[in-house]
DNA sequence: CCGCCCGCAATTTGATCATATTATGACGCT
DNA sequence: AGCGTCATAATATGATCAAATTGCGGGCGG
């Protein structure tokens, strides 16, 4: 019962640890994901780590290289323009239903880790960074209460993973500025469409980054 | 045997075969999906199995039922809504995307398939028709030449599937209509805009009819 | 005579299976 | 009714089989 709740399975710990090194740009994109580095690198057995990467593949975050074999996927001006376009579509539905139920708590949390994510932009920690920009946004999803379009979200999340990677090594922190303020204060307004936009704002001002780095006017 | 050289992997194969389950509406909401009854079922051993089971779940096809076990996800109303809303986002802009890359022979094909459509619903084929309307929606969307927005929505319709499954045993194949002349009428103008109108009317009857049918006004 | 290309073998990697281990849920006993 | 035991189903491992890529060597052409 309780060691059920302390000790996740194998193949989740494996996941979360794939999931992560992606989605904090760890892994570059077209690298290739082997089953037999991930069973050296974990120190568990072929079957947990099939299952990660199976689950990953379904989500996106990883691609079928043809011959049965895995990579992170190489990111396109097609598939971006996808990519802005559904997380257009979604995220700001997110934070406009996130705000209808947001208590004062849930704001304060927030708050918590907008100021975190401030510190980690003075520090120059761009991994922090992204970390508690993440954070910020899927505490905030979350709230809505979302089972459909929050997985979603995750997903189109992961896509976007090893893009910051090559545009953080381009920039520094300095340059990163965001919403989260406006957010915070929409939330506190109890203005559920203010909130929304303010996220729209938002993630199209990270879109922007990208575009202009890869010259996708 | 040597046949199993040419074939797809047995993942595979036991994946399509829940999927196909799933999206046609032969498995119930809440129904329990077992490994050791996959095993069964399918002739192959534990890992294939889990592996397509750990990919539909991370589709969102199957649920986790608490301690490790998997079911048919049940429908509420707030997941119904999330599901309406990205399907009436995004299906209409594939629908878009498609039409500006339609040719004459890909235009035939659709007319085919509505054809077997129709002739599906003058016999009374419901399983016919969800096979047809399935094949109608994801060849256009297929023509669109997404990576993105085409998973998602595959995704999409796996949660609908055990729907229809109730809505057909209460009406018959005689109350289906659609808009797929509309939309054949507007590929053949290249009208990319008509098009996506036509779909986002014809997916709308069908949350019409779920929502009729459970008394979500 | 040197360099390139094609084909074969060896190694690496992926796929599947059978089995052991562990947790969960149910039944029966006190 | 509460607790312990048993049966069942899921998790994880290691071994085995098949496929693909890599690297090497011989043959061909310049």
């Amino acid at each position: 019962m309780l060691s059920s709740l302390n000790n996740p399975p194998a193949h989740e710990i494996v996941y979360r640890q794939i999931r992560d090194k992606i989605l904090f740009g760890d892994l570059t994109p077209g690298q290739a994901v082997t089953i037999q580095g991930l069973v050296a690198e974990c120190g568990v057995s072929m079957t947990p780590v099939r299952e990660a990467i199976r689950r990953l593949t379904a989500e996106g975050a990883l691609e079928f290289q043809g011959n049965r074999r895995v990579c992170v996927p190489r990111m396109t001006e097609a598939r971006f323009a996808e990519l802005t376009f559904a997380r257009d579509m979604i995220e700001p539905k997110l934070a406009e239903m996130a705000a209808k139920k947001a208590s004062a708590q849930d704001i304060d949390t927030l708050r918590a880790i907008d100021d975190a994510l401030n510190a980690a932009i003075d520090l120059g920690d761009v991994k922090g960074y992204m970390r508690e920009n993440h954070r910020f946004h899927f505490t905030l999803y979350g709230l809505a209460g979302s089972n459909i379009l929050l997985p979603i979200t995750e997903t189109l999340w992961l896509r976007f993973g090893p893009l910051y990677r090559i545009i953080s090594g381009k920039y520094g922190t300095e340059s990163l500025i965001d919403r989260h303020d406006e957010a915070i204060h929409a939330l506190r307004a109890g203005n559920a469409t203010l909130c929304a936009d303010a996220i729209r704002a938002d993630i199209a001002q990270g879109f922007a980054i990208v575009r202009e780095n890869f010259g996708w006017a």
